[in-house]
DNA sequence: ACCTGAACACCGTTCAAGT
DNA sequence: ACCTGAACACCGTTCAAGT
């Protein structure tokens, strides 16, 4: 497992940088159900409870790691109009979190914002609010954005299975299970089967088709 | 905790029904993460093992739990008009999802979709295809509501501390955290201060707004 | 300042066994 | 058919200690 550091060799000191970029990576890999404080340590060459002298737990250690990913995402651009802008930021943070899959969950829910997020939502309101939306419509604007971006993540994510072997296991499993009941489920075959199934299947196309939806649908609400 | 069943009484037998709903509640009550095994037989005044006979691991312990809240959501009625309808079973969900804040991440994501999740879908399917939209339309249609509804309620349920003491800890933090640096995010100040944090923040008529601005823009959109 | 091992109170699950 | 305890390989974290 990992490269288990050569006892002669002096490991890179760490640093609460180092460990935070390296949880990340892990969990990129394995995912963050497999993420431990051991398993992480490990990574790194150290002992266990050497991450706690710049973590103080593991809540902070995943508040800081969701951090560096809000860090990646692209803020919109001072100099597009509003919905170019917009669209920009969203397919970022659809990238971003397709990088990062363990993050979808977790990006709304921390208590503590971090730097990056913060400066994040600081431009995508400067952005609304300079589009002409009122205050109360730059949240409702805001808002429903945020909540088609990171459920379409949360949707893509789950429905991809990591591999392509896990994907034929679900879909033979499925067909086990329901073959028998198939006539009641005529809508599902219908589109299950003549679609969706194709390998062709293009998120990029379809998170597109309803982004432009709700923004079209927001721009005739400014001031 | 709970409450010790007396020796001399007998314990109601297992079942996987039982299982499945003590969960439900004890994740309602305690949150998923704080859900083990072993804190659930002891609820149900049984040995840590003998759940393994009725279920056959955690995993899909999961996969019953979130079947269950499936089965809860109130499907679009048919004798409606499709936005009705998917106003309707819109709302269903949110309201479901609020009271079982720890499926929210889960619902899209389980591999082996239950029964009642299945049955939801097929129902979906159908009355957007007896709107009149064609099996492309369908999928996009379907794909955006529920990249919003979920979002949504991943928004709502994160940003709402358990407790309301939670809620002033937090914004007590964030003011100090941020405090010295407030002259740089001034929309953040503006939103935050000027609404969000009034207390009457409407979390419904929020989700009806994005919720409407999706189903209009679908509605041009029919065969 | 930076790192560590031993120890504690937990996990999920296997297995061989009890009624 | 239904339930069980002991045991294994894990967790996060405290604490007192090392350099």
């Amino acid at each position: 497992m990992g490269r288990p550091e050569p006892a002669t060799e002096t490991r890179a000191p760490l640093s609460k940088e180092l460990v935070l970029r390296t949880a990340v990576a892990l969990a990129d890999r394995h995912g963050i159900e497999s993420l431990s404080m051991r398993k992480l340590a490990d990574e790194l060459g150290a002992g266990a409870m050497s991450l706690y002298y710049h973590v103080p737990n593991k809540e902070e250690l995943i508040d800081g790691m969701v951090d560096i990913v809000f860090s990646e995402i692209e803020p919109p651009p001072l100099e597009l109009d509003w919905k170019t802008a917009m669209r920009r930021r969203a397919h970022s943070t659809r990238e971003v979190l397709n990088r990062h899959r363990w993050a979808v969950g977790l990006m709304e829910g921390r208590m503590k914002p971090g730097p990056a997020g913060i400066r994040l939502r600081e431009a995508i309101l400067g952005c609304l609010r300079r589009a002409g939306f009122s205050i109360e419509m730059t949240i409702q604007a805001y808002s429903v954005q945020d909540a088609y971006i990171y459920g379409f993540a949360l949707q893509e994510t789950d429905m991809s299975p990591e591999t392509a072997d896990d994907f034929a296991a679900v879909a033979e499993q499925q067909m086990d299970t329901y073959t028998d009941v198939l006539a009641d489920f005529p809508n599902l075959v219908e589109v299950v089967g003549g679609h969706v199934a194709r390998a062709g299947y293009d998120y990029a196309t379809e998170f597109l088709f309803g982004l432009d939806l709700i923004l079209e649908g927001l721009d005739g609400l400014r001031g």
